[in-house]
DNA sequence: GCGTCTATTCAGAAAATACTGAACAACCGA
DNA sequence: TCGGTTGTTCAGTATTTTCTGAATAGACGC
């Protein structure tokens, strides 16, 4: 890949991160890395990005920690290097359990504390009240459903994609 | 529904309305709506949650744009009031499909245009590329099953619901 | 017209978030 | 042990996002 492509890609995945959660340095490096079929050292990643060591440094132990990037070493080398995880449906369910377990839970839990809480004399506000609650808990069932099983949900969606010929705009 | 229990109740839709990726001042006043049976004036809503007329003036104005809440007109009164639309199911296809169109759908566009032209000559790297394609287009064609029909999408996901006994933790 | 009441806009302030770079720590070979 | 190399942390800075409040505009009755 040339390095106009490859800097186009890791902008282009930098902006597509933002939209999951993911700060753009991270999704900037992760693309990288995705690009390059190489084990990369920290400097390299810095110097081909702009950004301080710091910076990259702290990224990469989050990804790491996503399970998105993994760290090798190469024999003879004192230097740590890192390698983008091939396939991405696996970070996509890893990315998406863990932030519903951060993020989605505890406020939905907060949410239905309150409800139960508020035995409410009106009868327009207990339906509001209710009915969202119930959209709620439907949804966390959906998570809970496609975050259980992997395998399943990516032939799911696997399927999905296969049923109809694909066009990536509405109106084409 | 007392004070405290109201005023709980806003800000946790308030945490809620952030992981959607609307604001917290936004989120505030719609549960401050959905609260509250009578249609509440501006000046109201900025004394009960403590902000500044235009920041609630624009909220309301993105809040009635994402089709939540309404203006409506009291006979006899010049000021405006506001009220929350009672089905939150519309309320979350508008915000999905919405920002899908502004976000989403550009994010992948550019990505795609990307991987089209990285004709790469390392199979490692084409491959991962083909398999994030992959990924980005399925994800794609859910979102647009899900979003072209509401109803039957309510529907499944009232059913996924219904199936099994709802726990709100895993452990539990 | 004028005064009053209310909604909107937007420049600048404040708050939240992301990033930098220098200090430190850990490791290695000599 | 020391000097060199590399990784991490974190206080401070920069950037982005959100909020405020004063200015403005419209709408109404008199």
């Amino acid at each position: 890949m040339d390095d106009g492509t490859r800097s186009e890609f890791v902008e282009s995945w930098g902006s597509m991160g933002v939209l999951w959660g993911i700060n753009r340095s991270m999704a900037r490096i992760h693309a990288l890395l995705l690009a390059t079929k190489e084990p990369l050292g920290l400097e390299e990643i810095t110097d081909e990005l702009g950004m301080s060591r710091g910076n990259a440094s702290t990224c990469l132990k989050d990804l790491r920690h996503w399970g998105v990037v993994r760290r090798v070493n190469l024999t003879g080398e004192r230097r740590d290097y890192y390698i983008a995880e091939d396939d991405p449906w696996s970070m996509l369910f890893r990315i998406a359990s863990e932030r519903k377990k951060r993020e989605f839970d505890p406020a939905l839990t907060a949410l239905q504390k309150v409800m139960q809480s508020a035995g409410d004399d009106d009868d327009l506000v207990r339906d509001r009240l209710e009915e969202l609650e119930e959209m709620l808990r439907a949804i966390d069932r959906l998570l809970q459903r496609f975050l259980a099983s992997e395998g399943a949900s990516r032939g799911m969606l696997k399927f999905l994609s296969a049923q109809i010929p694909y066009r990536s705009k509405k109106g084409e």
